[in-house]
DNA sequence: TAGATTGTTAATCGATTAACAATC
DNA sequence: TAGATTGTTAATCGATTAACAATC
């Protein structure tokens, strides 16, 4: 129910005060203050509550913020309180990193937030039918079947540039609506679809800069 | 002979303009204007000309920019017109990833814009010694007198989070002032010092809102 | 010259910060 | 109650957009 639509650097800074809370051992630290949860995650005091206010109430003035409840209430807004399948398309070496890495993260104590790895695909025949970290590795024609049935809502796109855009378009056809693109392309985004890029060309490019 | 602060934004912008101009052949287009720059980057036309006159006078009224020498002072600007060299630390999945990655972009026609991957920097004995994609594993306890031997300005962070904070230093004290990390803390930075993040993890979190 | 496009200024928009009344 | 801290409003700051004079 929300009643005015969130700015995304506001989204962008829930998973940092997330972060911090899940760090908290919450019976030694059963409530937190916007100051100390501000000096914990590099933002203000006055941010976080601002931020905050556009989901609701959630503190106790003269008191603070109940480190459980804060805790639940952004996994709640994030949608991490449910699972949230993750797909991968292109098994090349960053996108083998990001399996291992993303199910080396989930043995961890706590469970990621909700995030889980759970198919990749390729176009490579060699690789289809193989697993890397125990996700399983598929035809990219079977995308849209698996992608359905599996219920993905996020897709990590690391293929070539020269791919990038077809498979994206063929994942939005899906249903997808979130993507985290490494691909070194400018991709053409449907409305209501929502990209993320992390482009690590551009981002050494422009630390040349500051260098 | 900077007048005012470039806001990075604005830094971030141009390598974006970079790549399109990179694309272009330029005997056939060797004016480009505003309005095309803008279509083919993402970005407004006015946007364009706001973000170049950071930096001086670059085009023509009623023509445009030359497109080669538009390319030439982007890469001036950015530092990226002599070679800088990168180094990485911690050569785990993720980190031999973007080795390969990095050193194939360099092999392609465009010389991936003047950067260059030249040391990677472990602790595992049994990787010392070795080279992987042809860049050389050295330990980190050379970290130092490796950097400023072959000036390194660029470091990638692709350690555990527990190792990062110490490693990011210990390069901090040899002189680098540009990092991207990959690890999901936040890090301790002191002034004068640039740091890209590329938190896996936070975007995946934050895109969890969007699915 | 007439048409086009830059460089730049002014207006707008949106996000951050400061400040404080409400209230636990 | 007195002290602390939230939730929120108003002020500030900075970036984007609109618009147009300058000029090629």
């Amino acid at each position: 129910m929300k009643i005015r639509r969130v700015p995304d650097v506001v989204i962008r800074r829930l998973p940092l005060y997330l972060r911090v809370l899940d760090e908290i051992d919450t019976d030694l630290s059963p409530i937190i203050s916007s100051q100390e949860l501000g000096e914990r995650s590099g933002v203000t005091s006055g941010q976080i509550r601002k931020d905050l206010s556009f989901f609701g109430v959630f503190g106790k003035q003269g008191v603070g913020y109940s480190t459980v409840t804060l805790r639940a209430e952004l996994r709640r807004i994030l949608s991490l309180h449910q699972e949230i399948y993750v797909g991968l398309v292109g098994v090349g070496n960053l996108g083998q990193a990001f399996i291992r890495y993303g199910v080396s993260q989930s043995k961890k104590a706590l469970p990621n937030e909700g995030l889980r790895m759970v198919a990749a695909f390729d176009r490579d025949e060699r690789k289809i039918g193989q697993q890397v970290a125990g996700v399983p590795i598929y035809s990219v024609q079977h995308l849209p079947g698996i992608i359905e049935k599996l219920r993905i809502s996020i897709i990590i796109l690391t293929v070539p540039a020269t791919a990038a855009q077809a498979m994206f378009d063929r994942c939005v056809e899906s249903g997808v609506k979130a993507f985290l693109n490494f691909a070194p392309v400018k991709l053409a985004i449907p409305e209501g679809i929502r990209v993320h890029h992390a482009d690590v060309t551009l981002e050494l490019e422009s630390l040349a800069y500051y260098s």
